[in-house]
DNA sequence: ACCATTACTGACCAGTCAGTCAGTAAATCC
DNA sequence: GGATTTACTGACTGACTGGTCAGTAATGGT
């Protein structure tokens, strides 16, 4: 089913500065993160089940004993993805909001323009397909990830809608579902990316995720101002990028 | 989904089967339909590849011999499965659209709640999310879903969205983004309800698909207007069902 | 040079699962 | 009732994979 990978060539390791030819080496220090790479660019394109470990250390340029000594578990090996790639991310847009003091429309721009650069526009976001994959056979990661991603998010976006109405900016419809509507696009851009978008298809228009995310953005902000005619700044809109 | 046409015995009547004790039974019209129902359950739970022939079998009352007589491998009962739970779902949508007489926003709105009743609310919205999981290492599936829901979907809603713009009651925006910033949170409820949504977490605000659908309409319909002071209808709006 | 330490290896084990097929029993025919 | 057909069964096979561990080789100390 799976055509056959390149020959034996540790790619990601090589890419490090690693390995010159099949001389075998020991580099404690480098490996966790050589192993972390490997196995995000694998669980993210073929999901938690179907990643074979071996394959993951034949990425990292080591063998499957090695990924072992490092991580007990395929699954422990499959947390300390997600906690190495994500835990970084909350507090950052936490703090931005925290400082902000312009409207809050060009916050919620900058929001969503920083998210998807640091998140949406990474391999990270493909973690979150991984997910909502198999969630159900992984229970106690739903927890861990309620906890560390999604309960922080829809705080930080209801915090900055709410930040708006209580400024008379917005009118007052319910936070939590306004929260909402301005992150699925984000989200399901990001899945979408991951699953979809890359296999190519005939005669489906491709998405452009940069002109989206604008669109909506100026959709949703028109829709919540409070003076009709108001025109939402054109400013903190997300721009397209090389 | 339809309702299970045959009230004899079916998959999940296990329970009846334990009444009737463990006779063997010859049913072959009765076989597919219950094996789909069976897969269905299971592959929208556990995905396509953590899902076990044997169990779909047990869960329609049959062996796993039996599953093999009628679908040739897990692959084809796994297509079986979406064709015969999507395809009748796309032309009913266009058809609504074709001969619906008021405003723009009137459609939009029963567009979105017929969708969500119909598809949104129903364990086959469930394939969504397997089809996000595993089209990568599925590749054949990508063309047949893309060609078979994804751009239907994708005209039907921007086929509306430019009826309004031809109409005057809309901006003009681009319409391929506005539909799919309509679409984004119908596909996120949808797939968010089979995967996050069946875990108890704690600490995570429950979703109300149809509050959110309720806002998320507002909210881009009045950012859609072409009249800033224009309220969209009511009318349309999708209700909350019991 | 020799040993001690340890990062690393890969053959192996135990368990899993899609798919098979020789056989069983329910229906049908005579 | 007996013969024939066929829907159905479930033990079995072959392929695969997460995890192990006895052994190998790179390194550093003396």
């Amino acid at each position: 089913m799976h055509d056959e990978p390149t020959s034996a060539a540790p790619a990601l390791a090589e890419a490090a500065g690693a390995a010159d030819g099949a001389a075998r080496q020991r580099r404690k220090e480098a490996r966790p993160q050589e192993l972390l790479a490997a196995a995000l660019t694998l669980f993210v394109e073929k999901g938690f089940a179907a990643t074979r470990t071996e394959e993951v250390a034949r990425l990292a340029g080591v063998s499957k004993g090695t990924l072992f000594l490092y991580y007990p578990s395929k699954e422990e090996l499959f947390k300390a993805v997600v906690r190495h790639n994500l835990t970084s991310l909350i507090a950052e847009g936490e703090q931005l909001a925290a400082c902000f003091e312009g409207s809050s429309s060009e916050l919620l721009g900058l929001l969503i323009q920083t998210w998807w650069e640091r998140f949406g526009n990474t391999p990270a976001a493909g973690i979150h397909k991984v997910i909502l994959a198999e969630v159900r056979n992984f229970p106690e990661l739903a927890q861990f990830y309620a906890d560390e991603v999604m309960v922080p998010a829809e705080r930080l976006f209801g915090g900055c809608v709410a930040r708006g109405v209580a400024r008379g900016e917005f009118r007052p419809l319910p936070i939590h579902e306004v929260s909402l509507a301005l992150i699925a696009p984000l989200i399901f851009m990001a899945v979408h990316r991951h699953s979809v978008g890359c296999c190519p298809v005939q005669g489906s228009a491709g998405m452009d995720p940069e002109r989206l995310l604008r669109t909506q953005l100026e959709l949703v902000l028109r829709g919540l101002q409070v003076r009709p005619d108001a025109r939402p700044p054109r400013k903190a809109s997300v721009k397209a990028r090389a």
